[in-house]
RNA sequence: GGGUUGGUAGCUCAACGGUAGAGCAGUUGCCUUUUAAGCAAUUGGUUCUGGGUUCGAAUCCCAGCCAGCCCA
């Protein structure tokens, strides 16, 4: 393909790679096969160096070309690898005649390995003095610009890798989600919680009130749904009597994508036999802080949108659901009220209700449309309404409502917890209410198991990409998700001249 | 699903009814401690797709595709 490329041209990028490619493979180098072993990162090389012994200190760092600065007979240029950038400066009567001409060929995107010795420019910059380098593998397309980046939102989502090339934030958010992940494992483990992985394909998608996916198992001939939630197969875990259970698992709602909502999330479940959900929100108000400080080193943080700092180190406010909802719309009477009176008073909000609603959905919309997005500081929403959720324990002093808590922070939900309802007779009761005409929906092996017995115990989760958001003051849950959910691309073979 | 904004060189962006440009990247030179290195020269376009209006369309109109934002 390469004898495709008239020898002239200079102006396709890709065509001139492929005939410097063809180059290396005729005089007997395949860059794909080069083997070279780095013996430092550039973060760990950075350090290794030690001030004032300039050129004792040897390395072999490896990673992708990302700037060159030709001054002719010796160049700087940076490597990136996974901690970062690392300068290497290349002279042309050290590396010798030969490969300082290789070196001069290669390419911004090039994946190369080099080796030498540290020491200080003259503008205090660390930097490996290259005795000897190899390239590694041969990139064919040139990388985006380097000072602005890649700025389009629909090539950052669907070519990441270009993103987190050149896109320093993106970089930094998407490996601070891997410290939050690991930094929620040591807090859980370090109490106890045992790790564990329920099934993703079910026969019935419960757990939660969503739209599933559905799929179809070929062998078994069965349909199958994409879990909605974690919960019910962890609290078959508490039947087991697994006391302390975790699982930090991809689940899948059918539903609309905005810049809170992606169709594949993660989250965190945890459940602890004999705590409630006063339990868990000590827990919660732990961890969070163990995490912020440990990925951030600070309890404060800027929450963009509002303008606010969020802090994780106060006191969490505590809030009941009808004390926020009275305050919104005014009417210390608003519960007293009927479904009439709360659509005129919603839709005057300018909300707007649809028509199959039940009355506690339409203040449901009221909260999450008009008072949720004011909840910036972290904030616990006590007694729900009953109607909003089946798996939790009715509370005793006012069964109206739940014991549960809903923790809102930077004006999104980021943890629901509860109370399990541990009574199979008041499950099942509460299952079929809420499963209308569908018993389909209803999960009766879940019941077959509360039957056997689970402890009471606290229940939560908590949304581990909206945390990341807060945490790293994204706007929209694209940008701490590597691959965002696209309508697909018109499919385009790659390759070729 | 509705509204709205956008889609122009590999990337980031101009051009607002009259010859499609710049910066970076590329190519060719110069430069042995640079920092978005510098200097000189230079290549590069199905203006998302398809229709329409017009003497003339990147630009105006219609439809479609993709994306962002707002709403549902």
């Amino acid at each position: 393909m390469s004898s495709e490329i008239p020898a002239e041209t200079t102006h396709d990028q890709h065509a001139v790679r492929r005939r410097k490619l063809a180059e290396l493979r005729a005089a007997g180098v395949d860059p794909f096969r080069a083997e070279f072993e780095p013996t430092h990162f550039s973060g760990e090389a950075l350090k290794a160096h030690v001030e004032g012994r300039d050129n004792e200190v040897p390395v072999a760092v490896a990673g992708r070309l990302v700037t060159i600065r030709d001054m002719g007979k010796s160049q700087f240029a940076k490597v990136l690898d996974q901690q970062g950038e690392i300068q290497l400066y290349v002279k042309k009567d050290v590396v010798g005649e030969d490969a300082y001409a290789a070196f001069r060929k290669l390419d911004l995107g090039d994946i190369i390995g080099a080796r030498g010795a540290l020491f200080k420019t003259k503008t205090g910059e660390i930097t490996v003095r290259v005795a000897s380098f190899a390239l590694v593998a041969k990139a064919l397309r040139p990388l985006p610009e380097k000072w602005h980046g890649l700025a389009d939102p629909e090539l950052v989502y669907r070519q990441r890798y270009l993103d987190l090339v050149v896109n320093r934030e993106s970089r930094r958010r998407l490996l601070l989600r891997s410290r939050v992940v690991s930094s929620i494992r040591r807090f859980l483990e370090a109490r106890q919680f045992i790790e564990v992985e329920t099934p993703v394909l079910q026969t019935v998608a419960g757990g939660a009130a969503a739209k599933p996916f559905t799929t179809h198992h070929k062998a078994l001939g069965v349909d199958f749904y994409l879990r909605i939630s974690l919960e019910l197969h962890l609290k078959r875990m508490l039947v087991a009597g697994i006391d302390r259970v975790f699982e930090i698992g991809r689940i899948f709602r059918n539903e609309g994508i905005s810049r809170k909502h992606n169709p594949e999330f993660t989250m965190l479940e945890l459940y602890q036999a004999y705590s409630s959900h006063r339990g868990m929100m000590a827990l919660v108000r732990e961890m969070l802080l163990e995490v912020c400080r440990e990925v951030i080193g600070t309890d404060r943080v800027l929450h963009p949108a509002s303008g606010q700092t969020i802090d994780f180190g106060g006191a969490w406010r505590e809030v009941s659901y009808k004390d926020l909802v009275r305050a919104e719309t005014g009417d210390p009477g608003w519960f007293g009220r009927g479904k009439a009176e709360h659509i005129a008073a919603a839709e005057k909000m300018g909300l707007k209700v649809e028509p199959g609603w039940e009355d506690f959905e339409v203040t449901a919309e009221v909260f999450s449309k008009r008072i949720e997005p004011g909840l910036i500081q972290p904030t616990f929403v006590l007694n729900l309404p009953r109607e909003l959720n089946p798996l939790a324990k009715i509370s005793r002093e006012d069964p109206a409502t739940l014991d549960v808590f809903e923790l809102c922070i930077g004006g999104m939900e980021i943890a629901p917890a509860y109370s399990e309802q541990n009574d199979p007779d008041v499950q099942r009761e509460m299952f079929e209410r809420q499963a209308g005409g569908e018993p389909q929906s209803i999960d009766h092996d879940f019941l077959l198991a509360l039957e056997h017995g689970m402890p009471p115990a606290g229940g939560m989760g908590v949304g581990i990409d909206r945390l990341c958001m807060l945490l790293t003051g994204a706007e929209s849950i694209r940008d701490v998700i590597l691959f965002p959910q696209l309508r697909p691309a018109e499919a385009k073979p790659a390759g070729g001249a």
